[in-house]
DNA sequence: ATCGTTTATCGGCGATAGACGATGAACGAG
DNA sequence: CTCGTTCATCGTCTATCGCCGATAAACGAT
C-alpha cells in the first residue's frame, strides 16, 4: 500500500466518500471494464466496446462514472482515448473496504 | 482470511455477485448501519433508526438490502428484531474486492 | 476536401432506488 | 382486554440508473 491514505488505516472515509467509490464498482459491467483495461495495454473506448457487446454510448459512460469516481484516468491522446487504472485509487478502495469490515468483525 | 473462497485467491467470483454485494455497500446509510451493527449489542431496527435520522421503513428497507445481499444475518426476536453482521460474508466481499484490485495492479 | 473512425454527449425511455407515510401484525405490559 | 411499542410491508412519489440511437467534434488517411 503505497498510496498515503488521508486516514489512518484503522480509521474512516466517512460514509458517503466509501459508498459512492463502492458506487462506481457495484456495476458487472464497470469491473468488467476494469479487468479489461488492467490486462490490456490499449485501453481506447473501442476496444472495450468489442469486448463488451454494449452500445459505445453505454461504454463510454460506464467509463466516465470510473473517471468521475477517480477510479480511471483518462487521457485522450489522437482521436484515440486512453483509459488506465488507477492502481492506487483501486487499492484505496479497497483498503477502505477492508478497515470497515475490520472493524466490524474485531468489534464482536 | 478465513472464509473459503470459492474462487482461487488469484481467480474471481463472476463480475456479477461481486457487483451485487458491493452496490449493497455502496450507500451510505448502509454502511453506517454496519458500523453501528457492529459495534452495538442490540442490533434492533428501533435501535438503529434512533441512530440514523432516517423514517422506519427506509431503515427497515436499507436492512433488507443488507440481508438480501448476505451481509447481515437476521432473526425475529420477540417484537424486536435482531440483526447482526455476518462477519465472514463481509470478509469474503472485502476478499473479492482485494483479488480484483490485486490482480489489476498486477496486470501491469 | 472528403471520407471513415473514434469518441463524448444529448435526448429519450423503461426500470429501479430511495425516501416517506400509513397500515396491520406481533407482542409485552398494564 | 387494551394500549403502547416494534417491525415489515404496501403504495406512492421523485430522482437516478442503465441502455440505446443519433449527432457532432476531432482526427488520420486518401
Amino acid at each position: 500500500m503505497n498510496a498515503p491514505l488521508t486516514e489512518k488505516t484503522c480509521g474512516f472515509a466517512d460514509s458517503q466518500s466509501v459508498a459512492a467509490k463502492l458506487a462506481a464498482l457495484s456495476h458487472p459491467a464497470r469491473i468488467e471494464i476494469l479487468r479489461h483495461l488492467s490486462a490490456s495495454r490499449s485501453c481506447c473506448c473501442r476496444e472495450v466496446v468489442d469486448h463488451l457487446d454494449l452500445a459505445q454510448s453505454t461504454v463510454s459512460q460506464h467509463l466516465r462514472v470510473l473517471v468521475d469516481a477517480g477510479l480511471v484516468r483518462y487521457k485522450p491522446d489522437r482521436q484515440r482515448s486512453r483509459y488506465e487504472v488507477d492502481s492506487d485509487a483501486l487499492a484505496n478502495v479497497s483498503a477502505s473496504l477492508a478497515a470497515l469490515v475490520t472493524s466490524c468483525c474485531s468489534g464482536r
